[in-house]
DNA sequence: CTGATCTGCCTGAGCCAAGA
DNA sequence: TCTTGGCTCAGGCAGATCAG
């Protein structure tokens, strides 16, 4: 697909020439149709936490019979109606509706003037960089930047001539289908997995024990000494380290004399961390190469015994069974967590038969290098797409 | 002294109200 | 009615404090 892309983009540099200056308010016309919601057939209404951010696509909207809806919820929109999150643009909220309903007074509701603009190109040109700095450059207010109608119309962009436009939006909702059907992948790899591993963990079975962590493990087996050498460096993991399940970001390297007093935790090779605090956010993560990080002590570090594949141990982690477990014992009403002890007390499961351990460790590995391998891909994808509108807008 | 827990600060985001 | 700006709530973190 690049190679298309790749050509398309040659194609059009040489043809930029004959793409003219046009003002964003002549190719997009603010929708102010209100709704009289006493008395309206529409039922689904859309708020901003509905919208994601740099995603065309609605996923979520409400009910009018679910809640309470507050009274600035009068703006009609209509299907195919481009909603743009006015407030706090840098979260770059375009979505694209797909059916009639009711939004707030900060979500502006946008159609094409398709005398000037291919209507599937609008949404594009929104999600441009400049598009996207011109709203932050000119937002108003300092709690809740918010952008005003009068200044995105004021916006200047090249547009190209009208055939071109037909090509290239086919061209990038094309990639958009790409980037969809990719997610579809992910989701049903991510829905195999966790059916595996509540099939595997969550479940009593025959022929599989079930024993302390601390039996098989070491938790917590090492801290750094308050006598460590205060020129000692290390890479520091703590919670913000863990940036989703399973993906530790980049970390902070500092000397025992700079770090904070909760830097403590040696992590070794072959490391399974646990996030303590909200264990329901699952920021668990597997080390493999553990020299010279220290996690804090809002995590356990947990280092399985050698004769056991500690892969099949750090899966269990993401079962209902262990979610459930946390739930039931961690403390604290804004900091809920549990404790080192309660770590130590959870019952592994493990199949009897040694062979069996490796085989069922194998085959969660696989579907959770599936996932690696088709998020990176979407990632990809994504950043192909985006750099193809930079380029154009 | 070490680890667990509390408290308060900061930020993000939605909602609402006053002013033009 | 539109514009502008602040209030509030929740999440997240880290230093302070507490308890064994």
């Amino acid at each position: 697909m690049s190679e298309i892309i790749e050509n398309t983009i040659e194609e059009l540099r040489l043809d930029k020439s004959k793409w003219k200056l046009t003002k964003f308010g002549d190719v997009a016309i603010q929708e102010k149709g209100k709704v009289d919601r006493d008395n309206t057939t529409l039922t689904r209404y859309i708020k901003g936490e509905h919208m994601g951010s740099e995603d065309l696509h609605i996923r979520k909207w409400g009910d009018l019979t679910d809640e309470y809806l507050g009274p600035a919820f009068i703006r009609k929109f209509e299907k195919g109606d481009i909603l743009y999150g006015s407030r706090r643009t840098y979260l770059r909220k375009v979505a694209i509706a797909d059916f009639d309903g009711i939004t707030s007074n900060t979500t502006l509701v946008i159609k094409a003037n398709e005398e000037k603009i291919d209507k599937r190109l609008l949404p594009f040109v929104m999600m441009s960089e400049g598009f996207t700095e011109n709203s932050i450059k000119n937002s108003k207010g300092s709690v809740n930047p918010y952008i005003n109608w009068k200044d995105i119309a004021k916006y200047e962009f090249l547009l190209p001539p009208k055939d071109q436009q037909v090509k290239l939006a086919e061209l990038l909702w094309a990639m958009d289908d790409v980037i969809e059907g990719e997610k579809e992948v992910l989701n049903k790899i991510e829905h195999a997995y966790f059916t595996l591993v509540d099939n595997l963990f969550s479940k009593k079975k025959e022929n599989w024990e079930y024993i302390r962590l601390d039996k098989i493990a070491k938790i917590n087996a090492r801290s750094l000494k308050s006598n460590t050498n205060p020129d000692y460096e290390f890479r520091y993991l703590d919670l913000a380290g863990i940036i989703e399940p399973k993906v530790i970001g980049e970390l902070k390297k500092m000397k025992f004399s700079d770090a904070p007093s909760r830097a403590k935790r040696v992590v070794n090779d072959n490391s399974i961390i646990l996030a303590m605090v909200r264990p329901y956010q699952q920021a668990f993560a597997y080390i493999d190469e553990g020299k010279d990080i220290i996690a804090s002590t809002g995590t356990a570090v947990i280092n399985v015994s050698d004769d056991i594949n500690s892969k099949i141990i750090f899966h269990q982690f993401f079962s209902k069974k262990f979610t459930r477990y946390c739930e039931d014992r961690m403390t604290g009403t804004s900091y809920p967590a549990i404790t080192p002890t309660d770590v130590e007390e959870f019952k592994v499961a493990l199949p009897k038969n040694k062979d069996l351990i490796s085989e069922e460790a194998e085959k969660l590995e696989e579907l959770d290098d599936s996932t690696k391998i088709v998020k990176s891909k979407i990632s990809s994808s994504k950043a192909l797409q985006k750099s193809l509108i930079n380029q154009l807008f």
